[in-house]
DNA sequence: TAAGATTGATAAATCAATCTTA
DNA sequence: TAAGATTGATTTATCAATCTTA
């Protein structure tokens, strides 16, 4: 039996050696947003759209949990560079429909490509425990999508 | 037995679910930041840093991988709040220690313990999972420090 | 009057040029 | 001449004020 106290222990080393793994691989994304020419909203931003729906600012400014400017830039940006444009609102002359172009959809998947690909810390891990941090990181993200 | 194919799925599985769960987790690090008044670049610096030894300019933009200039605005931001101060290195005048002010060892402090403090998702996990995270990310950790 | 978004002003991060000492 | 760091200029990101439509 594992007490409340001692399970919160556990989740903290968890926790911390997770943080600094993540945080060590900080250099790998940053190149990977450089070759790509791409600054951290503009990648949220990409991370945030897709090829089949678009978003409104208002959404996007939610979702960032962010001032409505600041999705003004990035999409100001992203519409530069041809990667996004926006589309009016059908029925609300207000808002505006953000949605990726080819373009951006190609850009996406570059991107996503290149911070999707593991560390090889990862790989030198045993078959095993890659099972259960699939498992598990599979599981956390699926609760906080319900959230 | 399993092969590298194999081995490579599960590595990126695995990955993409921890890259997931730590995005998903950045509000609360920035709320972390916005509490005690840090930019990125600020706690970055605090992160590299400790109460029992400075670091030269030159070796925190190593370790940053990025321009000395960087340095020179972060170190000058936290010498105004009182956090760090540049001191003399003994035998050579161009060069400069960063060292924290002990409010800056405070402050360092209260940083981590917001930060590491784990997230619900993982404290909902059942505890042999945590142990395997645990041990993992430590473990990577340690091989990267070393590498 | 409020919702949705843009514009303008400030702060932060990056890049190039400069200054000082080795 | 190069190493170590700072200063100045540009780009990003954030904050306050404004504009347009509901």
């Amino acid at each position: 039996m594992t007490s409340g106290r001692d399970k919160h222990a556990l989740a903290a080393r968890a926790w911390r050696g997770l943080f600094d793994f993540f945080v060590s691989t900080r250099a790998q994304r940053d190149k990977a947003l450089e070759r790509l020419d791409l600054t951290p909203n503009d990648a949220r931003a990409l991370a945030s759209l897709n090829a089949h729906e678009g978003k409104t600012m208002r959404t996007l400014a939610e979702q960032w949990g962010t001032d409505a400017s600041n999705v003004t830039w990035v999409v100001d940006r992203l519409e530069k560079r041809g990667l996004a444009k926006r589309q009016p609102v059908e029925g609300d002359r207000r808002a505006k429909w953000v949605v990726l172009t080819p373009r951006g959809v190609k850009t996406k998947s570059d991107l996503e490509r290149a911070l999707h690909q593991p560390p090889p810390e990862l790989l030198a891990l045993e078959a095993e425990d890659l099972v259960t941090l699939a498992r598990v990181f599979e599981k956390v993200a699926g609760d906080r999508h319900g959230a």
